[in-house]
DNA sequence: TTGTGAAAAGCTAACGGTTAGGGTTATGTT
DNA sequence: AACATAACCCTAACCGTTAGCTTTTCACAA
């Protein structure tokens, strides 16, 4: 299924993560305003160009992970086991997601984001495309027939109680207190059918 | 209160009104990113440096009810009939806000909106500033007392009905829908106290 | 009226993210 | 060996935005 990969691949993805790794070096060295797109490609020796021939814009040089949040929040839905309700799915995958990014390692990384408004606004609309797609998946499972209106919104509340925990003071117990109130509102979805 | 504004004062509302209004006029006509800041501020006979003077970016000149639209949502919590719950006065004004934006006049603007990525993130941010503040109204209230988490959450999932509203087939019904899913989360937060 | 301070608007030049255009090198393939 | 192409480089520019400074316009008081 996956071949070893040849020469090119391997400098292309090793060109990558150079300049990933340059820039959030300099990013957190510096702050992120202060350091140019410029100056990025200098310190990671490339062209400009080339640092915008792998990440679409410099926001998103910070946001790596950005498609493993998503794709595991499709899984926390599509793989969980037979029969299993969805919400202590979705309610296990938010919290792996909040202590994945209030872990210590990743803490300065956030603590960036959250000062820089330019990394906060990509951070929003980033979770209203995993919101999207999350929707998408919940409306999948035969399981579980919604309105589309009650996969969205539900998908839209769990990456609420996402983003809200990350700031709470006790980013666990939010998640539990947020989805309490996020499960009362799916169970009202139901009683309908 | 209001003394009648002096020459100045009403030049200056002219000056920034003739902007707002070039703005929109081309943009309607050519696309959003097809019409430059350079343009706006020649079609409007103004220096492009006026133009920022009277709004903070350029997505900020489709954006001009914005305030109106955070002192409404604050006014429905705080204004709303003595010991008349929180949820009646909330739905109502999220009504309001959705009829608004699907009126026939306003489609056009909202439908520049929906096609322009660099608006849509804006009004993404937007709504997430409306939601804090929403949530410091609804936390304010001395006959509502929840945690500073459910206020939060509370006002978010109020915030995102109104998203959701506005792209769904039928928003009046949308609002509705995703009502009944929030009145519920609303009622498991006061069953703790 | 006239002078004066300040607000509003203007001009120029620049900065920083982003892209187009067109060229060079390295790699995989025939 | 020869070709096609992916990856990369360079230059120059576009566009939103801001800084620095000058000019105009208004409000108000001497």
């Amino acid at each position: 299924m996956t071949e070893p990969p040849g020469r090119r691949e391997r400098k292309k993805a090793a060109t990558r993560r150079k300049i990933a790794d340059t820039a959030l070096r300099l990013f957190l060295e510096r702050g992120y305003d202060a350091v140019g797109i410029r100056d990025v490609a200098a310190a990671a020796d490339v062209a400009v160009t080339t640092v915008f021939a792998h990440f679409a814009s410099k926001e998103a040089l910070v946001f790596e992970q950005d498609e493993d949040f998503e794709r595991g929040l499709i899984r926390a839905v599509t793989d969980r086991a037979p029969h299993e309700p969805l919400m202590p799915a979705l309610r296990r995958e938010i919290h792996a997601l909040v202590r994945h990014c209030t872990a210590d390692d990743a803490a300065p990384v956030w603590r960036l984001v959250e000062e820089t408004p330019a990394l906060r606004e990509y951070d929003e609309s980033m979770r209203l495309r995993h919101a999207a797609s999350l929707a998408t998946a919940i409306a999948a499972d035969p399981e579980l027939s919604r309105t589309a209106t009650a996969c969205r919104t539900i998908a839209r509340f769990a990456i609420d109680a996402y983003s809200l925990a990350r700031e709470a003071d006790d980013p666990e117990a939010a998640v539990d207190e947020i989805f309490g109130m996020i499960e009362a509102a799916w169970e009202v979805t139901g009683s309908a059918a």
